[in-house]
DNA sequence: AAGAGTTTGTGAACGTGGGAACAAACTGAA
DNA sequence: TTCAGTTTGTTCCCACGTTCACAAACTCTT
């Protein structure tokens, strides 16, 4: 479930604030969801929770931990370091979460060697020999467009099953490998389409109305 | 809609292809979505094909370019210039689609004048006189989740309407207000948790089932 | 001009997900 | 123990989005 993410990050938060015990309805507002969801949601991984007091907040955050599969380690590729792929090994937010980037990668061989969040960038060709050295399932693709479905192709060829798409393009792989694609613009687009639409609504804009 | 900019991309690798018509079966392929669902995305926007023969790419491009709002400038603001805000700012895929970023703002004083993607960074404290001289309608949030609250706080009281997040938070925004949120590390947590998924139902791995 | 072949736009069925509401289960006080 | 209060887990219902399937409309050949 996408959500889980999301209170797990709420219930850290909780617990940085030494809160040991919530009701779904705390929880819920300090993730942004409906408690009736939320509930439904946690009673989908098992019955975590107390009657009539709430949820043991450590408790519910391992199970989940557990769920999403974060007491496990996971060695991570990102291919493509250019503004974006260089800002995402940085990214402490991975680190700090299970997530272990073991290996830079880029195409161009001039930027070989060059050390990024302490780590020197590697080439593409050697993709194989990693996946197999650290067991890596997940890659990350922060080229530009051209380059992504062949990235994909390679990175599939070579034994990852999870990839996350920055490239603002859309990738066909095999069944069995998932892709999750994260378009930074088209983000913007649906908010510009949102904002326009609320301009509209104001007074003062002429509009013809059936 | 949130598949109209997937649908765009599309059509502008076509137009790259010099195809000056495709069919919806076609656009849907290169948009990675079901034909049927493409249509009537398409007809909520007017009748903009032809039976018989499909859609002119370019005609169809300017349409939904209208429609999300693409054919008026964007004016944007970055808050936060650490390592993603400063790829944000570096990239070209926001400014190619309509998107001005006019100033790049931080709370760290330290930071103030540096040049980043040709713009000097400047005072968090200038974001009202930036948001009224230039029009801006949408911020861009890159700072730490400790921030993120307060930033958006004051983008909102400053007359910014829609807001793209990238720190790990949920934001509390009055109504009218757009957030939308770009969580990287829970795009990782949900290929994390399908992964393992899918390893535990390989061969090989005892598993109780009932 | 007429008919065969395409392709859009849309009506109707289907499935999924969200929300309200309630029963089950727990706590604490009397 | 019993009863009032609280909160979870779950059922039921509704609404939305997705998909199938077909009629309307266009092109092109004969």
């Amino acid at each position: 479930m996408a959500r889980l993410p999301v209170y797990l990050r709420a219930l850290n938060s909780l617990l940085d604030a030494d809160i040991a015990t919530c009701s779904s309805e705390e929880l819920a507002t300090a993730a942004g969801v409906n408690s009736a969801k939320l509930r439904k949601d946690l009673s989908h991984l098992g019955s975590y929770g107390t009657r009539g007091v709430g949820y043991d907040v450590e408790y519910l955050r391992y199970q989940i931990s557990r769920e999403i599969g974060l007491t496990q380690d996971w060695p991570v590729v990102i291919v493509g370091i250019g503004n974006l792929g260089h800002a995402l090994a940085n990214y402490s937010g991975f680190s700090s979460r299970g997530f272990r980037t073991v290996a830079l990668l880029d195409a161009d061989n001039r930027r070989h060697g060059d050390l990024v969040a302490g780590m020197k960038i590697r080439s593409f060709g050697e993709l194989n020999a990693i996946v197999r050295e650290h067991g890596v399932a997940i890659g990350v693709i922060a080229t530009p467009a051209a380059s992504a479905q062949s990235v994909a192709d390679q990175m599939v060829s070579a034994g990852i099953r999870s990839i996350l798409n920055f490239a603002p393009a859309v990738l066909s792989v095999p069944e069995g490998v998932d892709v999750r694609m994260v378009d930074l613009s088209s983000e913007l687009q649906i908010l510009a389409y949102h904002e326009q639409r609320k301009s509209a609504a104001r007074p003062g804009d002429a509009e013809v109305v059936a």
